[in-house]
Parts: C-alpha cells; sequence; structure tokens
DNA sequence: CTGTTAGCGCGTTCAC
DNA sequence: GTGAACGCGCTAACAG
C-alpha cells in the first residue's frame, strides 16, 4: 500500500543507495536531491521505521515501566519524558505494571521484544532480578524514583530523606512536638527513606519516638484515609500529621473533611506530592513537593546520553545516581503554638 | 548479542520453517516442541518483533494520541486502553501534541513511521484533515471525546448535551434561576455540546437565558480561575454555577477559595469531570461524572474489533458512532432556595 | 509434519 | 557521487 524506497527509484531512475543517502542526510547531487524530494513528495512516502529498524539494530523507541498511570504524578513525568525523547526523535512504548510485580517483569520482556533501545522505569519490585534479561541485553536502563541495593543503575532519585525530615522540621519550628506520620512500610524503598527522615528531623530536636504515632502500611488512599481517622481517635492524639505520599494525602484529606475536623485549628497538616490539591484544598495545605519536570528531563537527557554513548565507546559505563532536592509549598495548615 | 531463530536451528537440527511454527502455534512433533523450547530457554530466545513485523507488515503496536497527559481524565484512558490492548498482545505508543495543532499532525506522521496497526486519538484540531495521511493507509482510526462533521469515524463519546442539561437540571430543581455557565468556546466540540446542554435546560424551564452569566473561553485553570472571579463581582450574581469541564472546575474552585466565599450558603456549585475533587474538597462537590474506563475500553475494543475485521474481510466498514452516559456524583455543594 | 526458498523495506559495504 | 548485492530476523508459500 504505501510507497517504498523502491517506489521512488522507479520514479526517479536513481538507485536505492542514493535514495538511502538522501534521508540520511548523506551527499547527492542538488539535482537529484530535488527529484527525490518531489517523488517524496508525491508519493506520499514515508520511512518505514519498522525496516529501517530491522537493518539498523535500533529501533528508536525507548520503554517506559511504571506503576501505574492512576495518578497525576506519573501523567507528568510520562508526558515530559515523552516529549523530550520524541524531540530527538524517539519513540517512547509506556507500559504500566499496576503494581504487580510478576506483569513487571513480563513488560520487560514485552519491550524487549519490540527491541526497544533503552528502558526508563519506576520499578515496583523490591530488588533488580526482573531487569535481568534487560541488562544480559546490554541496552540502557535507567531507573525513576527508587533504586536497588543489589545491584547498581544509573537512578534519578530525589532526596527522601531530607524531604521528609523537612517537612517534619517545619512542624517543629511551629511548636509541635506530638508530631504522626502516615507512610509506607519496609517494603517500600521511599517509604524507608522518608520515615528515616522524619525520625532524624526528631531526633535531632530531642523529641521522643512515639511508635503509635507511626503508621505504616500500603502507598493507598485507604491507608491514608484508615490512619488517619486512628490517629484522630487517640486518647493522646498528635497535634500535627505529617503524610508521606500523595495517596496517603488524599485520603487523610478525606477523613478529614469526613469527620468535620478543622485545621488548623484542631490539627496541623503537611502532605506530599500533590500541587492540585494544594491549590485546592482550603485553607491551603502545606507540601513536600517533587520536581516532576526536572525528574522526567533528567531522566530522558540520562537515558539519551547513554544511548548515544553506545553508539560510540565501549559498551561499559559507571552508572550515575542523580539524586535531586524537593521544595516545599507553603500553605496554612499548620498552626503555630506557643 | 541476542539469539536468533537461526540460533535455535544450530542447536536443534531443525529448520527456520518448523521453529517459525513452533512460535506461532503451528503444529509441531512433540519431540521436536520439546527441543525447541529447550533451545528457548537456554539462548534465552525471543523473537524479534520488529522482524516479523517487517515479515507479516503488521507491527502489534497501537498509536494512542492524545491533546495532554496532564489530568487524571487522560491518565485514566491511557492506562485503561494500554491495558487491554497488551492483554491482547498489542503495545502502545503514546504521544500527546499538547493541544498544538502542527504537532498533532506531525505525530500521525511519526506513528505511521512506526508503522502503528491502528490509531486511537482525542482530537485537538477542528476537523480531519490531520489524519487524512492515516486515512490513506487505510488502519482503523478510533477518535474520542470528540468528532468530526465533515468525515465520518469511529468515535467513542459521551452525552454530553445530555450530561450539561442534567447538571443544570438539578440546580433548577433546587430552586435556581440564576444559573452561570463557564465553558469553552464554539471551537471546541464538547464545549458547543454543553452549552446547548445548559440552554437546554433553562428554555425546557422557561428560564430567560441571560448572556452575562455565560462565560466563554479557553479550557483552562485559568479560565476558571478569572471567570468565577468575575461572576463573584457582578451586581446581580448568579446564585449557581456549573463548571463544564475539569480544569475549568480546579480553577473555579481555586478562585472561590482565595476569596474565602462559602459554598454552597453564598453559591452553589456544579462541576465536571473530577472525581478525585469531590472526594476531597469540603463540603463535598456535585459533579458530573464521565465513565472513564468505560471509554477506554469500548475504544479500545472497538479498535481490536476493527483490527480482527481488517485481516479477514474487504478493507471498507461502516464507521460506528457510541454515546455513552454520564452519571452525577452527589455532594453538598448546592443549596435549596426556597 | 518438515525443509527450501523467497521476500518484507531499508542500510551498508564494495566496486565503478 | 552512484549502483549492485547482500544481510537484518522472521513469515509464508510451496515441495517433499
Amino acid at each position: 500500500m504505501a510507497a517504498t524506497i523502491r517506489d521512488i527509484r522507479n520514479r526517479t531512475g536513481l538507485s536505492l543507495a542514493t535514495i538511502s543517502k538522501y534521508l540520511n542526510g548523506g551527499n547527492v547531487l542538488p539535482e537529484n536531491r530535488k527529484a527525490i524530494a518531489e517523488a517524496i513528495e508525491e508519493l506520499h512516502y514515508e520511512v518505514n521505521e519498522v525496516a529501517r529498524g530491522l537493518a539498523t539494530q535500533k529501533s528508536r523507541t525507548i520503554g517506559v515501566l511504571i506503576q501505574t498511570f492512576d495518578n497525576i504524578f506519573m501523567g507528568s513525568i510520562v508526558s515530559n519524558i515523552e516529549r523530550i525523547l520524541r524531540e530527538h526523535n524517539y519513540g517512547t512504548i509506556v507500559c504500566d505494571c499496576q503494581q504487580d510485580k510478576k506483569l513487571e517483569e513480563e513488560e520487560i520482556h514485552f519491550l524487549l521484544g519490540k527491541r526497544v533501545d533503552g528502558i526508563i522505569t519506576i520499578p515496583t519490585a523490591g530488588n533488580a532480578g526482573y531487569l535481568q534479561a534487560a541488562v544480559d541485553r546490554k541496552i540502557p536502563i535507567v531507573l525513576l524514583d527508587r533504586t536497588f541495593t543489589d545491584q547498581k543503575f544509573d537512578s534519578i532519585l530525589v532526596d527522601n530523606v531530607e524531604a521528609a525530615r523537612g517537612a517534619v522540621q517545619i512542624l517543629i519550628d511551629h511548636g509541635h512536638t506530638r508530631i504522626a506520620i502516615i507512610c509506607g512500610d519496609d517494603s517500600e524503598y521511599t517509604a524507608r527513606e522518608r520515615l528515616r527522615g522524619y525520625c532524624t528531623a526528631l531526633e535531632s530536636a530531642n523529641i521522643d519516638i512515639e511508635a503509635s504515632y507511626i503508621k505504616r502500611g500500603k502507598l493507598s488512599t485507604a491507608h491514608g484515609y484508615e490512619s488517619m481517622k486512628e490517629l484522630l481517635a487517640m486518647k493522646d492524639r498528635p497535634s500535627a500529621v505529617f503524610f508521606s505520599n500523595y495517596e496517603i494525602t488524599l485520603g487523610g484529606i478525606m477523613a478529614i473533611n469526613e469527620l468535620h475536623v478543622a485545621f488548623p485549628q484542631e490539627i496541623s497538616l503537611i502532605g506530599f506530592d500533590n500541587f492540585m490539591l494544594s491549590k485546592v484544598i482550603n485553607p491551603k495545605l502545606w507540601m513536600v513537593n517533587q520536581p516532576m519536570e526536572t525528574i522526567a528531563q533528567q531522566a530522558a537527557e540520562l537515558m539519551l546520553k547513554r544511548l548515544e554513548e553506545s553508539g560510540k565507546k565501549g559498551e561499559d559505563y559507571e552508572p550515575e545516581t542523580i539524586i535531586l532536592p524537593t521544595d516545599m509549598v507553603e500553605g496554612e495548615s499548620i498552626r503555630a503554638l506557643s
């Protein structure tokens, strides 16, 4: 159906090699250039990237494997990665594994089957095993948001410890000492880090860590919701709560609204990762904000760099770890205790 | 680097055809099956989908072209489409054109270059011109959320007129007559439809349509924000406002919060498309809700159906239009006037 | 049921 | 600068 390079040959009388050179920016006589350009125009010719991929052993496609699509966080990251890669003429195949480790490994094979030139992923699994097939293929891999301890990869992270420490410090600065955290469990890299930041802040302020103020569980709206309710029901309830991720923030706010608890009057709050919420909730929520665009940009650029390298020099390189700072969005959800 | 079908031949002594048949589910002797399976295992063989694509002239990849990634609406749709297609062994290449018509057309060519087997898209442009190249290629195209008048395509739509009519009717039922709408301008298909629904509701209740209560502009947070402020500043300000899309709802709420306007006491509100907001805003927001999962599912399934058909029968088919109903999420943001 | 032989559309040597 | 020939990895007839 679609025109091929051969149709252009028939139309121009030139050889395949000449046309190929034209397409790839080689030296071609001006008159021939013109003839080819015209033929392309008239025949609506478009390079068949599949055939080109077979010949060059490069698909000019990057696989992006994330945990879920269902939050604005992912949308922003995927969107930006996709945009930057496309500007460099790379396509993006996006998969989400729905937090399922088995699916996650399957997706890797799926992407490898498509012969992606590289993989950018936000891991769901706790270790790098599922990536082995990709590692064997020696294609660039860039990890986002979390890393592994068992194997080194290029990684783009945020400083989770510092982000959490900073959030708790703000509460301390406002005079709070009964500070709770709702966070993920030990299986979650980011949860471990953020909990560490929480503890660090309290310790350096000489505040005892109260186990019942630490609510661990899944990184879900439900966990945020339930935990917030439990905290509110305590006899010696905390005066401030740190929601340590997006879903938890959402769930926590839902519980607060449902129980008609006024904040910051009755309880002080600081959330995570939910810039939209901070604009829409009344009173405005204090919030730790991750630099989504920067994360995406760094990931895409590191990937492009690796792709370029692997064309030139030897295969091996030293994995890089880029740690980005978070920033704080001020709100009105923290009450100063005298 | 990676093993090919030839390596398996060398390993098993069988021919390429036999191995190919094995891979494609043909009849192969049990002993040979076993030998091949073992070789695949040991060599870590994975089908090269690029080569297969060249041979079959099918990429088993669908292009999804959307306007933007930056709202949860898109995330949900893309996520579900991707999941369903993958379950049928199709990959998905997602592009967003950032509401830019020129980019939109470029993306189509990009996808065609990748030889996608079909395209699912939420159009940005007002007419089907940009799709011409894809139409010429005779690949299935499914439109989401909006259609064109100049050319017929498979389309998955929601009943925008009825959705808007229903929203305004709720306000009327609560005794409101000074009802404003913040919506998009005439260039937007959905905006036209929703405005029609608004007018229909008012007319059938014999309420005069007040031009100053109709705020048209871009489908942006900024437009929602500015318009809401303007409405609140009117001498004869409306007693109720219908936010007719996601961003507008967001912007409207921001304005309300900023000006510390109490709702529903001072003004009644009903929003669109922002399920998350409805859970998190206090008091709960009334909301028109689009069935995202169903939209995505219908789109993916229609695409799969077309792909199957084009394998069998003739090329042509009669475009289908599927119109889905919206539903209403009750809240506490509407005050009953006596 | 299995092996042989052509392509699929393009990139890439080499000679010319 | 240009042209012919081969190969990328796989599928699809057709013969056996």
